[in-house]
RNA sequence: GCCCGAAUGGCGGAAUGGCAGACGCGACGGACUUAAAAUCCGUUUGUGGCAACACAGUGUCGGUUCAAGUCCGACUUCGGGCACCA
C-alpha cells in the first residue's frame, strides 16, 4: 500500500468535513482528552510527542467510535525561557522566533493525522490568553492568595532569575544547570500553602499513578509533631517544632538558623564578632553546599541561655546552619542522643548527650537511637512507648501554655516572579502613595511590549523600558511604575485545561456554567516531570478558583496516564551528546504516521517505555500488507456462503474474542496488547482462508477494530469493501458473548500442582464430571481430593 | 540515608493466584521460483533423548498455598523521586 498517499487523501477529507468537530450539543456524553500541550521549543515534533500525542489520539478515536463526544483540543505553552535564551545568542525576537516554530510544529501536528479539534487552539504568549493569566493574577490578589514579600528566593546567576524551589534540581538550575544561590528579594508568591491539606485529601479520590501521588504526597511532606516554647533567659522566647517531642527531657541546647531574625538581638558582646562572620559565611554559601550531608557540621555559641520548659533546665543557644530558616519554626531542640545531625554537632562541640528513650526490648544501646522505643530519664513519661509519651509531653505543655500539637509542611509557598522578558506581564502598579495597586480588570492585558533589550543586567528587562514601566496609578492618578517582573510560565499551564472550552469567548477567561459541564479533564496524558510542578499548580489552581465561586469542582484531572520514556537504540536517554536522537520524520516521511504511530503501540508497554528499534517500523507495515492481501481477498467473496460451519464458527469466535479485548486494551492505554489482538485475528483470518461472506465479515470488523490506531489505512480499506461514510463514524465493535461459548474446553489438568496435560470436558461440567475426566486422563482410580476452578484448572491431589 | 518502581527467551514484550513466554522481531526449516525478493506454512526457554517424554526454569534466599512470575519476609542490581525537613 502507498501509505504516504493515502494519508493525504483521507486527511483532505476529514479537514474539509471537519469531522474531528466537537459538538458542543452532546455534552452529555463528553470525553475530554487532553495531552500535555507542548513547548514550541525546537523546530520539530520529537518521539516524545509522537508517543504521547499519537497514542493518546488512538484513545479518543476509540472513545469517539464508542459514541462519546470527544474534546481534543491542541494548543501551545509558548511563553518562557529557552526563546529568550535562543534569542539572548541569536538576535532572534522570542515573538517571532516562538511564532515560527508553533507553525511548523502546527503543520506536523496536523500531519500526524491527530483528532484535534484546531478551533480551540490556544497559545499562551498571545495577548488574549495572557489577558486571562493576568485576570487570574488579580483574583488570586484579590483573595488574599498572592502577596508580595521579601523572601528568601532561589536565584540562577545564569538565567538572571528566581526560580522555584520545585525548579531547583540538585541545587542547580533545572533549565541551565548553574549553581542556585540564595537572595532575599521582593517577590510574588502564590499561597499554595493554603492548601496544603487539600491537595494531600484531594489524592484519595482521583485516578493518577500512584507513583505520582506519592511523589505529591512527599513534595506537601505533612509532618504531625509539636511546638516547643523555650523562654529566653534574660526575656523574650521563641519556638521550636519538633516531631519527637517525647525526647524534650534529652534536649541538651537549641539552634537557630543563622537567619533566624532572634540571632541578632541575643547574641552576647563576646560572642558578637563571631555570630556575624558565620552569618556572612551561611549567606554566602549555595544551597547546594549548606545542604549537602556530608559536609561537616559547623556552628557558633551565641552566647545566650533559654530554659527547657518542661524541666526548667538551662541550654545553650547556638547558631548553625544545618538549621533551615525556611521549615518550621527555623529553630530546632537539640537532642544529641536520638537525633544523627543532633549528635555530630554535639560530639563535635562538647555538648553532653543524655539518653532518654530506650528501645523496647533492651536490645539496642547505641547512641543515636533514632527509633520508637519507650523513654527513660524523663520524669512522668518514664515507661511510655515514644508514641504515648509524644502525646503526654505535647498535652504538659498546652498546660503549661508552652506548646502543643502542631503540624508543618514541607511544601513552599510558590514564588511567581520571574526577572525575564518573554513571559506574562505582572499586572501589578507599584505607586509610591498608594503601595500595591493591581491593575483594574478594564485596562487588561498589559500588553508585552515588542522592543525590548532582553539581554541580561541583573535586573528586569521591562524595568528598563520607559513607556512600559512608568505609569499613572490608576488610583491617585500620580506617577508611579509597573512591576518590573513577568509571571513564571508555570502559571500560563496552571488553568490552560480551563481555556481550551473557552478558547473563543472575548469576554471571560471561561463561563463557569459551561465550565463545569466540560470539566473536569476526563483523562490527562503526560510526563511524569510534571509531578511536583504543573500537576500539583493546576490542583492549587482548581480549588483556589472553586472558592471564589468561578468554578464548581475540586480536581481538574479525574484520570491521569503518564507515558513512558522511549529511550535511544542504545538504552540510554536520547540526548544531543550521546548522539542516540531519533527523529520522528525520518520514519514517517517513509512509512506514514499510521504505520508509525502503530509501531509505537505495538512496540513499548505504554507506561513503560523503552528502546526504540527501528527493525519493528517495517514489521508493522509488513503486518498492514497482510491485512490489505485477506481484506482483499474476503471482498471477492462478499457474496458467497459460507460452505464449513464449523469454521466459521471458530472464525467468529476470533473476531468477538479480539472484539472484547481490543477496545478494553485500548481503553486501559494497553495499546501493545490491543495490537497483538489484532494480529491474532488476522492470523485467524488466513487460516480460514476462504473468501466468502464469513471472512468478509471478519474483514469488516477488523477494520473497524484498527480504525482508532490507523485511521488512515482503515478508512481506505473500509472504502474497498465498498462503503461511501467514514469508518470513523461506525461504531466501535462489541463482543457477542454468544459467539465465545464452545460446547467443549480445554482445560488443564495437574497432579500436585504440576502440569500433566489437558482434557476436554463441557464448559459448564460440574466437578464430578471434570473430576473424573481429570483422573481417567492421568490413569489413576481415585484421589484424595480434585479441585476444580470452572473451566481453568483441574488439580488431583493422588 | 529515606520513599517509590522495576527485574521474565537472543531481543521488544504478554500473563484477574490456575497450561510461563501471548503478539512481534531475529534465527532456522519447508512451499512457491530457473534464481532471488516478496509471499504462504512450520520450528524456536534450556538440558538430556531418535522419539514419546523427563528434568530444570520468571534477579537471589526463605515462607504462605492444592497451585506463586503474581502474595508475604529478607537481600541484590537497575531506574525514578526526596534529601541536614528537626
Amino acid at each position: 500500500m502507498d501509505y504516504i498517499k493515502i494519508e493525504s487523501k483521507w486527511r483532505k477529507k476529514w479537514e474539509a468535513e471537519k469531522i474531528d468537530s466537537f459538538d458542543k450539543s452532546r455534552t452529555d456524553k463528553k470525553k475530554y482528552v487532553l495531552e500535555m500541550f507542548s513547548y514550541p521549543s525546537g523546530a520539530n515534533l520529537h518521539l516524545g510527542h509522537w508517543y504521547n500525542f499519537g497514542l493518546t489520539d488512538v484513545y479518543a478515536r476509540l472513545l469517539r467510535m464508542q459514541g462519546y463526544e470527544v474534546f481534543q483540543p491542541m494548543g501551545f505553552d509558548a511563553f518562557g525561557l529557552p526563546a529568550e535564551n535562543y534569542a539572548i545568542k541569536t538576535g532572534i525576537h522570542p515573538k517571532d522566533s516562538t511564532e515560527k516554530n508553533i507553525r511548523t510544529m502546527e503543520g506536523q501536528l496536523r500531519n500526524m493525522g491527530a483528532s484535534f479539534d484546531w478551533d480551540y487552539e490556544i497559545k499562551t504568549c498571545e495577548p488574549d490568553y495572557y489577558k486571562w493569566t493576568q485576570w487570574l493574577f488579580l483574583q488570586l490578589y484579590k483573595h488574599g492568595l498572592a502577596e508580595e514579600k521579601l523572601a528568601p528566593v532561589n536565584w540562577c546567576p545564569s538565567c538572571s532569575t528566581v526560580i522555584a524551589n520545585e525548579q531547583v534540581v540538585d541545587g542547580c538550575c533545572e533549565r541551565c544547570g548553574s549553581v542556585v544561590v540564595r537572595k532575599e528579594m521582593r517577590q510574588w508568591f502564590l499561597k499554595i500553602t493554603k492548601y496544603a491539606d487539600e491537595l494531600l485529601e484531594g489524592l484519595d479520590k482521583i485516578d493518577w499513578p500512584e507513583k505520582t501521588k506519592t511523589m505529591q504526597r512527599n513534595w506537601i511532606g505533612k509532618s504531625q509533631g509539636g511546638e516547643v516554647e523555650f523562654d529566653l533567659v534574660g526575656g523574650g522566647s521563641f519556638k521550636v517544632f519538633t516531631t519527637r517531642a517525647d525526647t524534650l527531657f534529652g534536649c541538651s541546647y537549641v539552634v537557630l538558623a543563622p537567619e533566624h531574625p532572634l540571632v541578632d538581638k541575643i547574641t552576647t558582646d563576646k560572642q558578637r564578632a563571631a555570630i556575624e562572620e558565620y552569618k556572612v559565611r551561611a549567606a554566602q554559601q549555595s544551597d547546594i553546599d549548606r545542604t549537602s550531608t556530608v559536609k561537616e557540621k559547623t556552628g557558633v555559641f551565641t552566647g545566650a541561655y533559654a530554659i527547657n520548659p518542661i524541666n526548667g533546665r538551662k541550654v545553650p543557644v547556638w547558631v548553625a546552619d544545618y538549621v533551615l530558616a525556611t521549615y518550621g519554626t527555623g529553630a530546632v531542640m537539640a537532642v544529641p542522643s536520638h537525633d544523627t545531625r543532633d549528635f555530630e554537632f554535639a560530639q563535635k562541640y562538647g555538648l553532653p548527650i543524655e539518653r532518654v528513650v530506650a528501645s523496647a526490648d533492651g536490645s539496642n544501646d547505641d547512641l543515636p537511637f533514632t527509633d520508637y522505643g519507650v523513654a527513660v530519664n524523663s520524669d512522668f513519661i518514664n515507661g511510655m512507648k515514644t508514641s504515648d509519651a509524644k502525646t503526654a509531653i505535647l498535652e504538659r505543655l498546652a498546660q503549661l501554655g508552652k506548646g502543643g500539637a502542631k503540624t508543618t509542611y514541607r511544601l513552599r509557598d510558590w514564588s511567581v516572579s520571574r526577572q525575564r522578558y518573554w513571559g506574562a506581564p505582572i499586572p501589578i502598579i507599584h505607586c509610591p502613595h498608594c503601595g500595591i495597586v493591581p491593575v483594574p480588570e478594564k485596562d487588561l492585558p498589559v500588553e508585552l511590549p515588542y522592543d525590548v533589550d532582553f539581554h541580561p543586567s541583573g535586573k528586569s528587562p521591562l524595568a528598563g523600558k520607559e513607556s512600559y514601566i512608568n505609569v499613572k496609578c490608576p488610583k491617585c492618578g500620580g506617577d508611579a511604575k509597573r512591576d518590573p517582573d513577568t509571571l513564571d510560565t508555570f502559571v500560563c499551564s496552571s488553568w490552560y485545561y480551563l481555556r481550551y472550552p473557552n478558547a473563543t469567548n472575548a469576554e471571560k477567561a471561561f463561563d463557569t456554567a459551561w465550565t463545569d459541564k466540560m470539566l473536569p479533564v476526563d483523562t490527562y496524558v503526560g510526563g511524569a516531570e510534571h509531578a511536583c510542578m504543573h500537576l500539583l499548580y493546576a490542583r492549587f489552581i482548581t480549588k483556589a478558583l472553586r472558592d471564589m465561586g468561578y468554578l464548581h469542582f475540586d480536581e481538574p484531572f479525574t484520570k491521569l496516564v503518564h507515558q513512558g520514556t522511549i529511550l535511544g537504540p542504545d538504552g540510554k536517554r536520547m540526548s544531543k551528546t550521546r548522539g542516540n536522537i531519533i527523529n520522528p520524520d525520518d520514519y514517517v516521511s517513509v512509512y506514514g504516521s499510521d504505520v508509525f504511530k502503530m509501531y509505537l503501540c505495538f512496540a513499548f508497554s505504554y507506561t513503560e517505555g523503552g528502546p526504540f528499534s527501528k527493525d519493528g517500523i517495517p514489521s508493522i507495515a509488513k503486518y498492514l500488507d497482510r491485512v490489505e492481501r485477506i481484506v482483499t481477498k474476503s471482498i471477492e467473496g462478499k457474496g458467497v456462503k459460507p460452505a464449513d460451519g464449523k469454521k466459521v464458527a471458530e472464525l467468529e469466535y476470533a473476531v468477538n474474542y479480539t472484539a472484547k479485548c481490543c477496545g478494553a486494551d485500548i481503553g486501559n492505554f494497553s495499546f501493545n496488547t490491543a495490537v497483538a489482538r489484532l494480529m491474532e485475528l488476522t492470523n485467524a483470518m488466513y487460516k480460514y482462508d476462504v473468501a466468502d461472506s464469513a471472512l468478509f465479515a471478519a474483514s469488516e470488523t477488523l477494520i473497524k477494530l484498527m480504525a482508532p490506531i490507523v485511521p488512515h489505512i482503515a478508512e481506505e480499506l473500509w472504502e474497498r469493501c465498498g462503503h461511501t461514510a467514514s469508518v470513523l463514524k461506525e461504531k466501535y465493535p462489541e463482543c457477542d458473548e454468544k459467539k465465545l461459548i464452545k460446547s467443549e474446553i480445554e482445560v488443564p489438568v495437574q497432579l500436585l500442582g504440576k502440569f500433566k496435560g489437558t482434557v476436554m470436558i463441557a464448559p459448564d461440567a460440574d466437578e464430578a464430571t471434570a473430576s473424573a475426566a481429570a483422573l481417567k486422563f492421568l490413569g489413576l482410580e481415585s484421589a484424595k481430593k480434585v479441585i476444580y476452578k470452572t473451566g481453568k484448572i483441574i488439580n488431583v491431589i493422588a
